[in-house]
DNA sequence: GGAAACTTAGCGTTCGTTCACTAAGGCACG
DNA sequence: CGTGCCTTAGTGAACGAACGCTAAGTTTCC
């Protein structure tokens, strides 16, 4: 379903399209925060009148929301299906939890904005909308309780507190965009390192 | 130096003064975010004219930029003084940090309204302003990277990254306030998990 | 022809900032 | 001992620019 932009047919003269003008929206929401972004530079970075955003989205507000709804479904749905496929000991589950998040918000420059906007804007929502996201991530982040807990049972983890061993997992893999200066590492390395860091903290009673 | 109000008499009629107003406007940068708090809410929540702001600050940019500065002195200067009169073991040591770093960022709703705007809107800061918080952030990395390469040469931790482990701490330790919904716990009970986390960081090679 | 996907133009509001002014305390000097 | 003068810490009003948003008209495509 929804595509967009040139479906069934070859070379249309490209009308930009919803899915375009979300993207441009949250470049400029991750550079300059949500209060920061003007629909003016959003309207522009899209190739777009700013009237063009309200046909799409009902309000500035709306759209950040339908952003992060969309955001969490995906990263929800990549680690579900990769942990379906996956090798059934809890250290390699462990293991695709954090190569997934890590490569969700690193893997280029528009993810670690859109990174951005998920972790700092999502405080801006009205009270409903704001519990469909807070919903959304406790989802996420029971799923990478019940990694932990399976492999207490089975005596490859050993923490007292999966709950809390999984919320600082899930943070660390969803802070590492620039918040401190300068980490000479390819996103590979980084997958690996927060590897290690996560098994210690599952494996640490 | 520099006691604003009421320095050697008694009972003046308590004009608000410099700090009021920049803890309101923290107060507010950190409910609204940095853009979204108006230099007019701001006034408003210290109890003065818009104009009194531009007495003792230059612009909005150069308030949070000062706020940040004092704000990192403050903790470096904290963390630096615990550790002089701590408990010389690299792990009585780690619990220091954490302690100090998590006590900091929690301990009333205010501190955790300015945590917020220090972990958040430091990248608004302009280039020059921006590079004296990144020095700053960078020393508190040190203290803390520091602490565990100690641990690592008398056998104690064992992580064979040092600098990415401290980062990883200080990250967790700094991002707690309201990242997921809920957490019920003390302040006291988040300290000792987290000096749990801490040492797993650090221990695990 | 008609719906979907826009544009142009502008509305009212709020923004950061500045200007001209003032009440109040300290203080050197005749 | 008071009086003119400078500094400190503010006030109130207003500036132009930028803001979120919208009504009405225009193009594009089946």
């Amino acid at each position: 379903m929804a595509s967009t932009a040139a479906s069934t047919e070859g070379e249309r003269r490209e009308r930009p399209g919803k899915v375009a003008m979300m993207r441009a929206a949250v470049e400029v929401m991750g550079e300059d925060g949500y209060e920061g972004a003007s629909i003016r530079d959003m309207a522009a970075r899209a190739g777009v009148s700013v009237a063009a955003l309200y046909y799409h989205f009902p309000s500035k507000l709306h759209l950040l929301g339908e952003f992060l709804e969309e955001a969490h479904e995906v990263i929800l749905a990549r680690l579900e299906r990769r942990l379906l496929s996956a090798d059934p000991t809890p250290t390699a589950r462990l293991d695709v939890v954090v190569s997934t998040i890590v490569a969700s918000n690193l893997h280029d420059k528009f993810a670690r904005l859109a990174s951005n906007v998920a972790v700092r804007e999502h405080t801006r929502l009205e009270k409903a909308e704001r519990k469909v996201i807070d919903e959304k991530r406790r989802r996420l982040l029971q799923l990478v309780q019940g990694v932990i807990e399976t492999g207490v049972e089975n005596g490859d983890f050993a923490t007292r507190e999966p709950r809390e061993a999984a919320r600082a997992i899930v943070t660390l893999c969803s802070s590492l965009v620039e918040p401190f200066p300068e980490m000479h590492r390819s996103m590979a390395e980084v997958i690996v390192l927060y590897q290690g860091f996560a098994r210690a903290l599952a494996a640490t009673p």
